[in-house]
DNA sequence: ATGATTTGACCCTA
DNA sequence: TAGGGTCAAATCAT
């Protein structure tokens, strides 16, 4: 099914391939006869909505494929304001369910809309501490999502939170892990905040080459954090 | 004993 | 009202 719609969108691409190449042709045409700019402008805009169109379904196949991934805001870091009522369930634990605040549902489609996402074909040790809060079947996936918050959370009021959720586990597994909002944390059990921009830095790249990456199957789990372990055994929903 | 995970329930948004 | 995110008690692991 989801084969399909790929085949269908690479083709749409190929096409799309074509009428760019043919439309460089003809502006090379036009620009050899010399007969004023006015055509060859508008091949130009053909030819850029070609090009623009050709971007935005490679970026749609992207989202789904092996080495997917997009930053919707990569490049903000540190804390952030729209977290600040999280510190308000957070930092009080008496605070029960029946009078959150009116404001955490703001914050969490603002949390969401400063959300990142990368797909890749192993679990990623990140370097930071995460403690696993929820796992949840979601309606559009055969795998649950697991839903992880930093450790630090309460004693560093640390807003980061991260949800992996597996898209396939055949032929080979792929992962999806959105992270909203960035760790203020800085006792981390592994690696400093240079070392999560390196994380960063790796992931743009083919994730299964990565240095951080772990080696992951359900037989054997070569990594000591915890939120890796515990997602290789709670894969199949109960 | 302490901290992490599991899991059902609650609550909010669309 | 359904789906998704979070909470928190129960359970598990060290």
């Amino acid at each position: 099914m989801e084969r399909q719609v790929g085949g269908r969108r690479d083709n749409a691409i190929q096409e799309l391939l074509k009428g760019r190449e043919f439309t460089c042709q003809l502006r090379l045409l036009l620009s050899l006869d010399s007969k004023g700019g006015c055509a060859e402008d508008l091949v130009g805009k053909i030819l850029s909505t070609f090009t623009h169109t050709i971007s935005l379904l490679n970026t749609t196949a992207a989202a789904t494929a092996t080495k997917a991934e997009s930053f919707d805001e990569v490049s903000q870091l540190g804390p952030r304001k729209s977290e600040s009522s999280s510190g308000d369930t957070d930092g009080n634990p008496s605070t029960s369910k029946n009078d959150r605040p009116a404001g955490c549902t703001k914050k969490r489609k603002l949390a969401a809309s400063r959300s990142w996402v990368k797909e890749s074909r192993t679990l990623v040790d990140d370097g930071y501490a995460w403690r696993k809060y929820g796992q949840k079947k979601i309606l559009e996936s055969d795998f649950p999502r697991h839903y992880y918050r930093c450790t630090h959370k309460f004693d560093q009021k640390c807003p980061a939170t991260k949800q992996i959720q597996m898209l396939q586990d055949r032929p080979s597994p792929l992962y999806r892990t959105t992270y909203s909002a960035h760790h203020t944390c800085h006792n981390n059990t592994l690696h400093d905040s240079s070392s999560h921009q390196h994380f960063l830095m790796d992931s743009a790249v083919d994730s299964t080459t990565s240095c951080h990456l772990i080696s992951f199957n359900n037989s054997t789990t070569t990594t000591t954090t915890p939120f890796l372990a515990s997602f290789s055994g709670s894969s199949s929903a109960p």
